[in-house]
Order: C-alpha cells, then sequence, then structure tokens
RNA sequence: GGUCCGGUAGCUCAGUUGGAUAGAGCAUCAGCCUUCUAAGCUGAGGGUCAUUGGUUCGAAUCCAAUCCGGAUCACCA
C-alpha cells in the first residue's frame, strides 16, 4: 500500500475511534500531498469533517494529529494551516522504504495475473509507407503493452494489416503501367517506400486523367467513374478477389516488398508483435455473426436484400451490414475479427489503438456486438488518440505531404549527433558507442514527444521546428539517468548493487528538504505505474519521470553525493540516486525510450 | 443539424475522487562551471483557466446554457 493510502486508512480509523456515534461516508478523508511551501509531506483536509462534527478546524486538528502522532507508526509530527492538517511522515519510515526497494528492479509492478489482454496497433495499410501520424499510433499501442504487462496482465501485441481492397490495387496498378520492372534492389529503396512512390503516382495519373475528361466534357463525376487508370484499379480488384494469378503474384510480391520495408522501420522503432492478422484472411469473416443476427431478428433485411441493423434507439443510425448483392463491408469484417481474437486467445479485453477519427465506427462495433449478446462485446475498448496534423492540415498521403516515419527518424538521429557534438560531448566513445547513442538520443526524444501528451489529445507537429532536445525532453531524463551512472561508476558502485552493500547503514540524521523530495516522489511510482495502466495513459509515466528527473538535478546541484557530509549521507544518496535511476530505467523503458549510461 | 472530443501564460502542455496563492517546458530577461557531466541549476516577467449562470465551507475540476475549433454521421476502408 502506498503511503497516501496507509494515511487516509489511519485517519479513517482515528476518525472511527474518536467519534464511534458518527457514521462517516465512505471517501470522506482526502490526503493530497503537502505543498512545498508549508511544513510536513501529506495533508488531510478537515473541511469535510467539521459540520458533522460541529467541531473547530483547530480543535479537531489537535484531536486527529494528537491520536495520529500517538497510535500511527509513521506520522511522526503535525501542523495545522487554516483548516488543511499537514502530517509529517517519519523519516525512519521513508528510510526503511529505501532500504527495501532501492535495488528492486521490479519495484512498481504487480504480479501476473489471469486475465489476457490484446493491443492491437498499428494496422497499418501496404500500398504505402509509414508516417509521423502511425508513429504516435504505434508509440501508444506498444507503451500501453508494456505497461499493462508491468500491472500484472498478460499481454497479446497483435497486428492487423490491411493488405488487400482498392487502395492496394492502386500501387499495383500504378506499378504495372510505369515501374518497367522496378524492384526494391533495383532502385535501392526500401520496400514499402516504392511501393508508396506508385501509390503517389497513382494518384497524379488519376487527378491527370479526371482533367483530360472534364475537358472532354464529361463532368466532374463522370470524369471520376471513367477514368481508365482507376476502372483499371477496380478490374484488378475483381481479379484478385476471382484468385487470377497473375494479380496474386504481383499482390504477394509487392505487399512482401512492403513488409521488409515494415520490419526495418519496427526493428528501429524497437517494437514487436506476438500475432499478425491479414484482411486478405479475416475479409470474410462476421457473414455468420450477421446470419444469427438475422435469425435473433436483432438484423433485418430490406427488400434488395441487404441487412441493417437499427441504432435509433441508441441515438445512432441505421447501420448497413451486407450489402444487397451479399457482399461484407468494413464493419463486418471487423464483428468477425473481434470474435475470431476474443476466441483465438480467450481475452478478458481487446484494446484497439485507432485514431479518433474513428470514434463512431468504434461504438458501433462494440454496440451490434452487444445487441448479439456476443460474450466479446464487453471487452472491446477503443483507445482512441488525436491524430497528428501539420500547421497546414492533415497530412495526406495521396498528395505526397506526409512526414516520413523513416526520415523523421533519420532527422532525429542525425540532430542529436549535431548537438552531442556541438557540446563537446564525443570524448571518451568508441565510434561504435557514438552511433548507438545518437539513435538512443534521437530515439529517445522522438517517441517522448509523442508520447508525452495526453493521448486524446491532437497534437500539431511543425516539421520546420525540429524536436527540441531541452526541457521537457527524453533527453533530459537520459542525461539525469547518466548522470548517476557517472556517479556510480567513480564509486565503483554498480547499478543494482547487493543489498549487503548498504546493510550497516542507520539513519541518525534528519532527511534534508531536496532528500525528501526525491523519497516522496520514489515512493508513489506505483501508484504513477498503475494509473497509466488503468488509463492507458503512457504520458503518466512522462510526466513522472520527468519531474523527478527534475527533482535529482536540483538535488545534485544543492548537495555532493561522493563527498557527502559524512559517510552516513553519501551511503544514503548513493541509495537514493540508485533508485532514482532504477526508476527512471524502469518506467522509461515500458515507453521503449532507453537510458544511456553515458552520454 | 445529430453525436462525440477539445478550449489553461506569446507557443507546447501538466493539473488526481472538487482543496491552500493555478504549475512545467520553450521563447524573453538576469545570475551560476577550479568542486560528482552546464543536454544542468537558481531567479524574474508573463493568466478574465473560452463566456455566463448554478451547486458549496471551497470550482480549472461537477451541472446547465452559450461561443469557438475539430472529428464523425457512405452499399469507402
Amino acid at each position: 500500500m502506498t503511503l497516501a493510502a496507509q494515511l487516509k486508512l489511519a485517519a479513517e480509523q482515528t476518525l472511527h475511534k474518536l467519534f464511534p456515534e458518527i457514521d462517516f461516508p465512505a471517501n470522506i478523508v482526502t490526503v493530497n500531498q503537502t505543498k512545498p511551501e508549508f511544513p510536513g509531506d501529506y495533508t488531510i483536509v478537515l473541511f469535510p469533517f467539521l459540520k458533522l462534527l460541529r467541531q473547530k478546524p483547530d480543535t479537531l486538528g489537535i484531536l486527529i494529529g494528537d491520536h495520529l502522532v500517538a497510535h500511527s507508526s509513521i506520522v511522526s509530527s503535525y501542523q495545522i494551516v487554516s483548516g488543511f492538517l499537514n502530517l509529517a511522515v517519519k523519516d525512519s519510515v521513508w528510510f526503511a522504504f529505501l532500504q527495501n526497494q532501492f535495488n528492486n528492479p521490479h519495484f512498481g509492478e504487480i504480479p501476473r495475473q489471469d486475465n489476457r489482454v490484446m493491443v492491437e496497433y498499428s494496422s497499418p495499410n501496404t500500398n504505402k509507407p509509414l508516417h509521423f501520424g502511425h508513429l504516435r499510433n504505434i508509440f501508444l499501442g506498444f507503451a500501453t503493452g508494456e505497461i499493462l504487462k508491468a500491472t500484472g496482465q498478460q499481454v497479446v501485441k497483435a497486428n492487423l494489416v490491411n493488405d488487400r481492397g482498392i487502395h492496394i490495387c492502386k500501387s499495383m496498378i500504378a506499378w504495372k503501367r510505369y515501374a518497367n520492372g522496378a524492384t526494391p534492389q533495383s532502385e535501392g529503396i526500401k520496400g514499402d517506400h516504392l511501393v508508396g512512390d506508385y501509390y503517389v503516382k497513382f494518384n497524379d495519373v488519376y487527378k491527370h486523367e479526371v482533367a483530360e475528361g472534364v475537358s472532354k466534357g464529361m463532368t466532374q463525376e463522370e470524369a471520376e467513374k471513367n477514368a481508365p487508370i482507376m476502372k483499371e484499379a477496380q478490374e484488378m480488384l475483381r481479379q484478385w478477389e476471382a484468385g487470377d494469378p497473375e494479380t496474386r503474384t504481383l499482390w504477394q510480391t509487392m505487399n512482401a516488398w512492403v513488409y521488409d520495408g515494415f520490419k526495418v522501420s519496427y526493428c528501429r522503432l524497437g517494437v514487436d508483435f506476438d500475432k499478425w492478422y491479414y484482411e486478405s484472411d479475416t475479409y470474410l469473416l462476421g457473414k455468420k455473426i450477421v446470419e444469427e443476427g438475422l435469425k435473433k431478428e436483432v438484423l433485418f433485411k430490406k427488400s434488395d436484400g441487404s441487412v441493417w441493423i437499427d441504432l435509433t434507439t441508441d441515438g445512432l443510425d441505421e447501420k448497413l451490414l451486407l450489402r444487397g448483392d451479399g457482399t461484407s463491408v468494413y464493419i463486418t469484417q471487423d464483428l468477425g475479427t473481434a470474435k475470431l481474437k476474443f476466441d483465438e486467445f480467450k481475452l478478458a479485453q481487446s484494446i484497439y489503438v485507432i485514431a479518433d477519427e474513428q470514434n463512431y465506427h468504434m461504438q458501433v462495433l462494440k454496440l451490434i456486438l452487444k445487441k448479439m449478446n456476443e460474450p466479446c462485446a464487453d471487452g472491446i475498448f477503443h483507445l482512441s488518440y488525436g491524430m497528428v496534423e501539420l500547421p497546414s492540415g492533415r497530412m495526406k498521403s495521396r498528395e505526397g505531404t506526409v512526414v516520413d516515419a523513416d526520415d523523421m527518424m533519420d532527422e532525429m538521429v542525425r540532430l542529436a549527433k549535431e548537438q552531442t557534438e556541438q557540446a563537446g560531448k564525443t570524448e571518451g566513445f568508441t565510434t561504435d558507442e557514438l552511433t548507438k547513442l545518437y539513435e538512443t538520443i534521437g530515439m529517445g526524444a522522438l517517441k517522448f514527444y509523442l508520447l508525452r501528451v495526453d493521448p486524446k489529445k491532437k497534437m500539431i507537429f511543425d516539421p520546420k521546428e525540429s524536436i527540441d532536445l531541452h526541457g521537457f525532453t527524453a533527453t533530459f531524463i537520459q542525461y539525469a539517468h547518466a548522470r548517476i551512472c557517472s556517479i556510480l561508476r567513480k564509486e565503483n558502485c554498480p547499478l543494482m548493487p547487493d543489498s549487503s552493500r548498504f546493510q550497516s547503514l542507520t539513519l541518525s540524521q534528519n532527511i534534508l528538504p531536496a532528500e525528501k523530495k526525491l523519497f516522496v516522489s520514489l515512493e508513489q511510482y506505483p501508484s504513477v505505474l498503475l494509473t497509466a495502466a488503468e488509463e492507458y495513459n503512457p504520458s503518466a509515466l512522462c510526466n513522472y519521470c520527468f519531474q523527478l528527473a527534475q527533482q535529482f538535478n536540483s538535488f545534485y546541484d544543492e548537495h555532493s553525493i561522493s563527498k557527502a557530509e559524512n559517510e552516513e549521507k553519501k551511503h544514503l544518496r548513493l541509495m537514493l540516486i540508485i533508485m532514482t535511476a532504477s526508476v527512471l530505467r524502469h518506467a522509461m523503458q515500458l515507453c521503449g525510450i532507453r537510458m544511456p549510461e553515458k552520454m
């Protein structure tokens, strides 16, 4: 239990003991961290009790405070300031906490439980490379999965690849028309980029052909319908669905190029998947569910044979589930995939990391499954995040205005290199070590930039302004970590020393304010981690780590560790910074961000 | 128009189940390297928490209305 929770419990017990005749409502006691300008560590607000007990704040505060000091094992003293009861926690409590946890590499984690959770993320299309917007999805999904793992869930990370459909045929037809057999090898570029180039090419040609049609007297709509390249793409889709060998072979070849490219990107991003789904396998799923829905009369058929569900009583519309010709639409296969996931892995929960533009779709998906009494319905959770936009508006891959993910990674690593060299911090590294360091700093900055904001808020990224390496950044946290490692190296102390190293240490001196701040923050890590898990919000960890690193930097500036006032202080501080580094490493690792030992 | 999300310092964002004088970073200005890494630290300026009303000991936080911005409401995916 966290200290704050212990204090809350102690205060509740105190109230019941002091006023046995009063029936207190649940959660009447609020425990907050004491503001820095007041003495004490945690604060109990007295106002809620005053009316109930007909007491004045000072009188009541003394009663509770005295009782806590006398009977609780953690409160050393108290002070009442205008209705707030400020409690000081015994130094011995902080010290015991530090001794127990300072070298616990699993501090904050929750033991493994039985329920299994799937996190579906990334889920790219195979007609273009990953862009900056995908990165937010990928980091968010990966970090959420890792955070859930750390809090005891059994996580299945899944990637549902959109590998079929008209948009895939567009790149295929443009390649067929214009590539002259070009391959990633012949062009010397990544396969996903090559295919993406032909997707852009398709749209250029399409636009051109539409304009031509209009100039020949067609309406815009006619011209769009009759553009030769679009007709060819549609024909190609029909051939694909019919299983035409030549089309299938081209499809497989080009998709394989894309997968090779994605593999390189995913590897560099440091993310992985336990399960891959392909829409070419799943796009026919869901029809069975629709049939059952008709039997259960949850769905209805219109005269043209199309199948619908009426969601108007839920404030939504009627939604189509099968076309008149019996073919399925997007949501049909999603119904089937939802069930497939659930049956295959016996999921307690199925999380979809998808941008907020699909809020309505996900709401409908869950609602339909619920109306059909599918057991998977309740476990579906849409982790909705805001889109990343450019100052000029949304990124459009069709128009080639996207910030490419691979380019962005290169740019960040280049920036890390430039700034490291500028700061003159390259001494004492081998070339290989420097390469690795630049990657660690550049990728860390990129991930932190995208994870530090509340997922549901949309972001605007200006490519003209590079991502900062100062202030509220991964670099700042990495720097604090590297400083700690540097001290430990000089003290010949490992990052995770054996407990015996500080066993003889006893506490005889007061904990100083700058030390106390670290104690308080470290003790709160488990509850921060739990919040991040419960709210599917990695930004909680980013904020926490930044604050912890900041507190360390102030501490570092104010007090010497190696040349502490005496041995006791030195050892105490070593334990403190060992644990600080350990917690920073732990939390950032969950976000996929590495902490260098030297920078 | 319906539904949903957002609006906090010049910019980017924190702000816990309502709690003390609303906090960081960037940018601006002023200090701090002979001492464990200055990618750092200390300080200053900068606010009608979109607006109005309500709930109460207390509201950025809860409720209602309004304004502004965005997403979505396809026999597309």
